[in-house]
DNA sequence: GAGTTTGAAACT
DNA sequence: CAGTTTCAAACTC
């Protein structure tokens, strides 16, 4: 294990540092008993051990495996597997992360492949658990905050013990006190989604309680970073309870996103974690385990962990759960019942975050095309913008009830009408586009609510959603009109329901003769639906992996229409079935806030050093990086290779536009002075091309060869070459005088004619 | 413009 | 997960 002095830590990625994280790489699936991890931490680890600490309250495991539970009381299951986050009463003592702000000490072991963070809680966690003595306090653990991102691998469930409430002053909880109330577990599966079970915590396990507390929180998680990088967890941030009192404003919300929640005994249940921001808590903001991202998997490094300032001042932090999710399309499950879970809303710093809703954007895939956004207020007709999306995205609000229903002025009793689209008149263009395809119309009405948008209806039991390939989160933006759109309610829609169009599709419904397509301009028209005989949606086509319709290109017999569109949705599918990565975009930026872009994957090549547009790295005029797997890479900042292209590049680039200036230039004085010569033209005729030279002429042809010259010798030429450059560009003033001569006696003549 | 090279994605 | 195949774009001549 490897200490890192705080100088280094700057240097670090923020991935790992800007959280004041801890970060924990994956524990060797080779360490049957987790000595390689004691070891390493009894020997380099600089930091003082807690070798006392027999009894603990609470603890912080990671597990590899299920066979976890012979060391680890708090997991009892046997179903969960890979990595596991989970608390411990035992005490397994190989490393301690100690400082003088925390009188609870963190101890982290491993053992049979786990890596247990053990923490003794504070009296004052204590307090606060016993003052907050409710049976609804499923997440409001004053006694510990465990925060907790990864940019590992998929997957990986994460299981958390919080606290025993009820457990005695001075007295460690593990201590399996029938009396005390149960212990409340989290699973958190990042990545994946994997079955989470029932997990029973260690000192509730002996003897049942009533009101067992066990939350699951699944987490879709970001692609994994590197296939030799099995598991990275990085702790975001830990908070110790110290210091607290029985306050209800520290229960730990994550800010933002996930989650799916599986008890086994409860309903789903949103929990809603944020960041705990009541500065009387000590935290271990200063003290960071960073294990490295890069390809050093079974390296656990331990960063800056000694100074830590034992002061009430920290820093309110955020969770870049983002950050961690990337671009995961995330699914809530709305509570049904009042839990408990819910105690978040007592959180102070709660208050800052939206309500969320779920939306299904598209019905191909399940959850995979739910995605998370605000609460909205405003009309069914919205816009949603997607930075970054070429797409224009609507929004589609179903009917409120079951059967279409008419404005407030009541529904409307038309039967059959032709579709009125929308007409957005959005500046550049000006669209509309039915949702439904225009035999399918049957009744137009109007929305139940205050809008005054028009939406449509039709004749099929479900509403047809058109969606997108590209499955990025929806981050809609409502404050503005949309720049194309139209929507309808579904019948029989009880719920609020999207529809996600494509701007391709504003084209293809040209087709459509209930389209009013009053564009006048951007959008370039549709050159018509090409015939079929297969299927060339895959990966293959470059328009239908960008998620649009083929358009202009040079593809035969092509579904990728919407004329095809069962064929598409289902190529879709099948595509993310496959790799639900496949139609996000391979560039992206590496970090909230950051500029710098970064391939989503990396790059795999092998023979052209990176250096060629083979590379989709160098294509993209951004670094590899260390997810790429390139072989000979010269795409690197400091590489010789790649400055000494990019000097050439931009030596080109420089000269091209020399070239061109200069030959603008002169062509522009010589057509200048040739056509100062015009009225010797008119007024003597018939004279040869060359009397036409004339001392500017020869100036500027001089001066055309000089640059030519210079071009030469910039470049390096040889002397024959540069020579007949020389003789070339000579030839070619030559021929704008003979051409200009030419061109003046024929108006002369036309003229005298 | 034809042929070759290359690497991503699909496939096994 | 690794090896193979397919494909289209990049590249070379």
């Amino acid at each position: 294990m490897d200490v890192v002095s705080p100088e280094l830590n700057s240097l670090l990625p923020d991935e790992i540092m800007d959280t004041e994280a801890i970060v924990m790489e994956d524990v060797p699936a080779s360490q049957p008993d987790g000595t390689a991890v004691q070891s390493e931490s009894g020997d380099d680890v600089p930091i003082p051990m807690e070798t006392d600490t027999p009894v603990v309250s609470e603890n912080l495991s990671f597990c590899s495996d299920a066979s976890s539970t012979e060391h680890t009381q708090a997991l009892t299951t046997s179903t969960i597997t890979d990595s596991m986050l989970s608390i411990s009463s035992e005490s397994q003592l190989p490393l301690t992360l100690s400082s003088a702000s925390l009188s609870a000490p963190f101890t982290i072991s491993a053992a049979n492949h786990q890596i247990i963070l053990n923490k003794v809680a504070s009296s004052q966690a204590i307090e606060a658990a016993k003052s907050a003595s409710s049976s609804t306090q499923a997440v409001k653990q004053e006694g510990q905050k465990f925060l907790v991102r990864t940019i590992g691998k998929s997957g990986q469930p994460i299981v958390f013990q919080l606290p025993s409430t009820g457990s005695k002053p001075g007295v460690g909880q593990a201590s399996g006190d029938a009396k005390s109330q149960a212990p409340q577990f989290k699973v958190v599966t990042i990545g994946g989604r994997t079955e989470l079970k029932p997990v029973i915590g260690s000192t509730a396990s002996q003897v049942p309680t009533p009101t067992p507390q066990v939350k699951t929180v699944q987490i879709t998680n970001k692609t994994q970073v590197s296939s030799a990088t099995p598991i990275k967890f990085i702790i975001a941030n830990t908070v110790n309870s110290k210091g607290l009192t029985a306050q209800r404003s520290v229960s730990p919300v994550i800010a933002g996103r996930v989650l799916t929640q599986n008890p086994p005994v409860l309903p789903p249940r949103t929990i809603t974690l944020s960041e705990p921001l009541n500065t009387s808590i000590q935290s271990m903001s200063s003290k960071k385990i960073a294990i490295s991202p890069l390809k050093t998997p079974t390296k656990l490094t331990v960063v800056s962990v000694a100074s830590q300032i034992p002061t009430s001042t920290q820093k309110p932090m955020t969770l870049p759960v983002n950050v961690a999710l990337g671009q995961q399309i995330l699914t809530v499950q709305q509570p049904t019942t009042a839990s408990p879970a819910k105690v978040v809303s007592s959180q102070s710093t709660a208050q800052n975050i939206k309500p969320l809703q779920s939306v299904a954007v598209g019905g191909v895939s399940g959850s995979q095309f739910k995605t998370i956004i605000p609460l909205a207020t405003q009309p069914n007709v919205q816009q949603i913008q997607v930075p970054g999306s070429r797409f224009h995205y609507v929004r589609l609000v179903t009917a409120t009830t079951g059967s279409s229903t008419g404005q407030t002025s009541g529904p409307s009793t038309s039967s059959i009408q032709p579709a009125k689209p929308m007409v957005v008149n959005t500046g550049a263009v000006r669209m509309s586009v039915p949702i439904v395809q225009a035999q399918t119309m049957k009744q137009v009405v109007r929305k139940p609510l205050t809008s005054t948008a028009q939406v449509v209806t039709t004749s099929h039991p479900q509403q047809r959603l058109i969606m997108p390939a590209t499955p990025l989160p929806i981050q809609p933006n409502f404050t503005n009109l949309p720049p194309g759109t139209v929507f309808a309610p579904a019948p029989g829609g009880g719920n609020v329901g999207y529809a996600v169009v494509p701007a391709q599709y504003v084209t293809q419904f040209q087709q459509s003769p209930y389209v009013t397509l009053a564009s006048s301009s951007g959008f370039p028209a549709c050159s018509g639906i090409q015939s079929q005989a297969r299927l060339p949606l895959n990966g293959y086509c470059d328009c239908f992996a960008n998620g649009e319709f083929c358009n202009n290109c040079n593809c035969n017999n092509c579904f990728n229409n919407l004329e095809h569109e069962t064929e598409r949705l289902k190529a879709i599918k099948t595509c993310l079935d496959r790799n639900p990565e496949a139609f996000k975009p391979k560039i992206g930026k590496g970090k909230d806030g950051e500029s710098d872009r970064r391939h989503s994957k990396g790059c795999n090549c092998k023979r052209s050093g990176c250096l060629k547009n083979y590379c989709e790295c160098y294509e993209a005029k951004i670094m590899c990086s260390s997810i790429c797997k390139c072989i000979g890479c010269k795409n690197f900042e400091e590489s010789p290779e790649r400055k000494t292209l990019m000097h050439l590049a931009d030596a080109a680039e420089v000269r091209v536009q020399q070239q061109t200036a200069a030959k603008t230039k002169l062509s522009s004085q010589i057509s200048d002075l040739l056509m100062r010569t015009a009225p010797v033209i008119s007024s003597g005729g018939g004279r040869l091309p060359y009397t036409f030279v004339t001392k500017e002429v020869l100036e500027a042809t001089c001066e055309c060869l000089i640059e030519q010259a210079k071009q030469a010798e910039l470049s390096h030429q040889p002397q024959a070459q540069a020579e007949r450059l020389i003789l070339e560009e000579f030839g070619h003033c030559l021929m704008r005088i003979i051409s200009s001569a030419g061109k003046a006696k024929t108006d002369c003549a036309s003229i005298n004619c």
